[in-house]
DNA sequence: ATGTCCTTACCTTAAGGA
């Protein structure tokens, strides 16, 4: 089973660019981020024809995410837990029912920038409100992953030019701390099981030549629970969807798993 | 390089977010 995630970028702006890498790189499952879309405004027929399931989380104007899959969807829940007063769209759960079914947690991670601020404070606190989450899941002892944009630089290696970031919510050492508490819980980043050293991104800025200078940063991961990792296969990063035609800012990282 | 793209809105131009 090859499951992707992928920032998109706004719907509308991708319903061309996300159809095609859809027909060549045949994920199974996909979890969108940034639909920037109401759920009735999903041109979910498009993917429907395609033979996927969809289930969205959106919101007007900004964030928002997805869910696609070949297989069915069942138990599906919008919104992290934590903080009821939360409006943002930010994560969307689902079991896919693949031959050995497992659970995929679809996430939209705060930004966080300008740091210190509130809006850094809302990064971290909802940080600690996916470990609860991540923590709950582990205890369950069942397959699961959570893939999305994590809006997260892990190590220093994993931007071309580490030293522009040493003020930025995407690398601040409470930040990366954050991400790792998560890892040490037991998760396993899919793309760092398979692929060392640098060099490896997912997201180019659109300012200033940064896909042509490839100043890149590596933000977009896929965590397996135990059990999932036990059936990694593959990794991969789709960078060649960033040089195509009205490209996301973003681009597809997938991890193919045993049936 | 204050450099671009996407979205919305009192909408042909500006703003907020990333």
């Amino acid at each position: 089973m090859k499951i992707a995630t992928f920032n998109i970028n706004g719907i509308k702006a991708r319903i061309e660019a996300l159809p095609r890498w859809l027909e060549e790189a045949q994920p199974d499952v996909v979890c969108l981020q940034e639909i920037k879309s109401v759920d009735e405004a999903f041109p979910r027929e498009i993917f429907e024809d395609m033979g996927y399931h969809v289930e969205t989380h959106g919101q007007k104007s900004f964030n928002g995410v997805a869910i696609l899959s070949k297989f069915p969807l069942e138990d599906v829940t919008r919104g992290l837990p934590g903080d009821a007063a939360d409006e943002q769209a930010r994560w969307i759960e689902a079991v896919v029912l693949s031959p050995r079914p497992i659970r995929v947690c679809g996430l939209y991670l705060p930004n966080g920038n300008p740091a210190p601020g509130p809006k850094y404070d809302y990064k971290l606190a909802w940080m600690a409100r996916m470990e609860a989450r991540v923590r709950a899941l582990l205890a369950t002892e069942e397959p699961f992953l959570c893939a999305g944009d994590y809006n997260i630089i892990p190590q220093a290696e994993d931007a071309a030019r580490p030293e522009a970031w040493t003020e930025d919510a995407l690398f601040l050492p409470a930040s990366r701390a954050a991400f790792r508490r998560m890892l040490h819980l037991g998760l396993t980043e899919a793309f760092r099981a398979r692929v060392q050293g640098g060099g490896h991104y997912s997201f180019w800025d659109y300012q200033a030549g940064a896909w042509e200078r490839n100043n890149g940063i590596r933000i977009d991961h896929l965590l397996l629970s135990p059990q999932a990792a036990d059936r990694l296969l593959d990794v991969g990063i789709d960078k060649a969807t960033r040089a195509g035609d009205k490209p996301s800012d973003h681009v597809p990282v997938w991890a193919m798993l045993s049936d």
